[in-house]
This record gives C-alpha cells, sequence and structure tokens, in this order.
DNA sequence: ACCCTGCTAGTCAAACTTGACTATAGATTC
DNA sequence: GAATCTATAGTCAAGTTTGACTAGCAGGGT
C-alpha cells in the first residue's frame, strides 16, 4: 500500500468536496510533498482512480475566475469513507517501516474515537514484537549470528528500528491516554487544512535540506 | 533512488556474470524480496534497463539442461561497476528514511575500503544531525509546538527516527573501527551468495508475520 | 505409458509514479 | 502599455512496479 490513497482520500474528506489543487495544497502544507510520493501527477491519477473504483464522484466545475483551465471537484462517497477510515486502520495497525503510510496515518488519527487509536496503536506494538521475534528466531543462523558476516547488520538495523518505533509508539500511547489532542466525538475538532485567507508557511520554495547529498 | 538498482548490479558483480533467475535467487536468499522492489518483474526489468544504458551487457545462452526458457545473462561493464559504487556511496552517505536503500548499501558495504565506509558513515550521522535541526528549527513554530496539534506528531516520528538512526549508525561506524568484517583489499571476502550445492535457508514459502495485517 | 507436481527462466498487461510541460488570468515591472 | 512574473489547475509521455501468467523439462508415483 502506498500513501498516496490514504493522502487524497483524507484530505478530500476533510473538505467533504475539493478539486485536485486543493488537495495538492493541503498535502503540501502537510509537507507530504517531502516525505511521500504526494506529486500532481500522482495525486491526480489516484483522485481519477479512485472516482473511477466509486470512492469519489467527480463534478465538472467551470474555471474558476482565478484563472487556470476547469477544474474538476470530487465528492466523498460512503464507500470512499469506508476506506478512508479501513487504510488509516490499516496503517496504524500494522508495521511495515514505511515512513510514508504512518505519517499519513497519523495525520488522520484524531478522525477516530479516542479509544480505537490506542487500542490500535497496542496491536501495533504487538505487531512489532510479534515481528521481531520472527526475525530473531528465523535469521539468526544456530551457530550465531556470525554467520551472516556483515549481512547481520541488516537484521541489526531492523531490530534496532522496531525498536525504535516500538518505544515512540509507546509515547504516543501515553501522551493520548493522558488526553492530548481533541479525537472524534469529543468536541471541534483540529483543522489541518489552510483556511481561505491564511498563507501557507511550509509551501514549496522553501527546501529543506535531505535533498542535501 | 530505489533500491532495485543497487540490488541487481551488485548482485551481477558479485558473480561477474550472471542471468536474470541467479539475481533472483540471490536477492531472496538476501530476504531482499521481503524489504525491497526484488520481485521478478523489476529485476528483469532493471537488468534490460541497466543493459541499455551501458551498465551491463547481455549475453544470450542456450537453454539450460534442466529446463525453461533460453537464459540471458548479463555481464557488468566498467561503467557498470563505477555506477554500482556511487549508488553504495550515495545511499550510505544520504539520509532518507528509506529501508530498502540502506539496506542494500550495507549488503555491499564489504566491497569499499574499511577507511572509506567509515567516512561515509561518518557523514551520514552529519547529514542526519543537519536534517534533525533543520525539521525542529522550519517546523516548529515559534509559539511552541501545540500549534501543530497531533500534526506534530510526525515532526515527532521524524525526529525519533532519525535519532534513532544515528545511534544505529554510531554503533556500525564503532564495530567496523573495531576490526569486524572484512572489507575490501584485506584479504578473501565474505561471499553473500549461495554455492551451487548449497540450500537456501531463508527462500520464499515461509512468509515473516509482517504481513499479518 | 501416463499424469501430476515442482523447478527453471522469464514474459506481459495493467497500474502507478515521475517530472516536465500547457494554458489562462491577474499582478508587477520598466 | 508591453513584457514578464506568478498563481491556478491540470495533462502527458516515459519510466517503473506489480502480480499473474507461460512453457519446457525432470522425477516420482501408479
Amino acid at each position: 500500500m502506498s500513501a498516496i490513497r490514504l493522502l487524497v482520500l483524507g484530505a478530500v474528506r476533510q473538505h467533504g468536496r475539493a478539486h485536485g489543487y486543493q488537495v495538492r495544497n493541503d498535502l503540501e502544507y502537510w509537507g507530504a510533498h517531502e516525505w511521500s510520493n504526494a506529486k500532481p501527477g500522482s495525486i491526480y491519477h489516484a483522485l481519477k482512480q479512485m472516482a473511477k473504483q466509486g470512492l469519489l464522484i467527480a463534478h465538472e466545475i467551470a474555471p474558476s475566475t482565478a484563472g487556470g483551465p476547469p477544474r474538476t471537484e470530487y465528492e466523498i462517497t460512503e464507500a470512499g469513507t469506508e476506506e478512508c477510515f479501513r487504510l488509516v486502520r490499516e496503517a496504524l495497525t500494522s508495521y511495515d517501516q514505511k515512513m510514508d503510510v504512518k505519517s499519513a496515518a497519523i495525520g488522520f488519527i484524531v478522525e477516530l474515537p479516542r479509544a480505537e487509536a490506542v487500542a490500535l496503536l497496542k496491536q501495533r506494538i504487538r505487531g512489532i514484537e510479534a515481528w521481531r521475534s520472527s526475525v530473531t528466531e528465523h535469521y539468526v543462523p544456530e551457530d550465531g549470528p556470525e554467520q551472516l558476516g556483515h549481512i547481520g547488520e541488516i537484521m541489526n538495523l531492523w531490530i534496532h528500528t522496531a525498536d525504535a518505533e516500538a518505544e515512540w509508539t509507546q509515547g504516543l500511547i501515553a501522551r493520548i491516554e493522558g488526553g492530548a489532542y481533541t479525537f472524534a466525538g469529543e468536541g471541534e475538532r483540529f483543522v489541518g487544512v489552510l483556511a481561505d485567507d491564511q498563507e501557507n508557511p511550509y509551501a514549496t520554495g522553501e527546501r529543506h535540506p535531505e535533498d542535501a547529498r
């Protein structure tokens, strides 16, 4: 699973109805273009694809007064909403060391009830632990890890990463259980989209040095 | 950059000359099909593509006695070898939280001189630190991290991950400086490929529970 | 003699991703 | 007042990835 479907679906859902450029801007506000494949082509492709699959409904709209080509607005369907929740739950539960999917899911975690979020994260930890022990059991030869040579370092990296993630997850659980953030059904939600008159402080143009290769 | 080019190029290089199925098997031995996109289609595609680009030379070979279609053997060129080293160096140096590229690079790290490996890893740490401080400076609003709401947790995840990776990298540097493993020019190298009569203990069929969604 | 399974080696269409490109309208500059 | 810039909204071809499929041969059972 790539992160793009979750990101696009979630973004449309927050507006109820949105056109591609709006989604693109929201995701940019999130910084998603830096940590996921949220690039124009992928976004528009995902919108069309999901419209074809019945998760979104496409409405043709007259060109905006601000110029540019005619827009297409997308409205989320019942099926789309279900799929969106399914994706969030899956991404929160499963361990697969893909930062982009994980990050996207955190972005939408508050759409769930608080108790469910905690439950999913706890299941995530169980998943990490299961994965960890399966790796150590399965990949360590009986005659000690040295037999793998430097290849063993790959395993070591996996384990280290898994442990770090379990720790971070524990921290997040603690913060959520401690009452942080506003979850579904707890009053007005935190809006992760830009107001119309607000400028995007994280817009493209100022690059982060992650591309300093 | 995806991991597939590095993996395929490196695998061919270890044999000097190899056909697609051999590469596929080597990568499976590495467990690469589990942590990267090393699937048949991608492998054969990468071979053809790199042959077109002059990194490999394709030789048509008669079908093996064991049946199956006629094979194509690929031989690495001078340019291919250079590219291979370039990719390893880049992957070791740059920080971009992609496990697959990182893992692949570790697999080939011993092809470099020990001193260079250490130097590259130290540069990696500098890169991580630079990235870390740019994130904290850039993404934390002046009025405290709370303004971002739960979105701040994404940043938190990044930072946590970056720190964990820096720590792991430090450990690896220490082990290498402590004399672990056999690097280029230090006698016979560790062979990460299967001998002909050896069965693959990590072959597909036994799945790891990372797909336990 | 016949079938079935499994291994060898690889192909293919469909889907996805990338990054550069288009076209329009208002704003700014010279 | 012409030229350039910027923002809007999106398209497109080229490249990549996926997962299912093909086809030949060997060996074992019946």
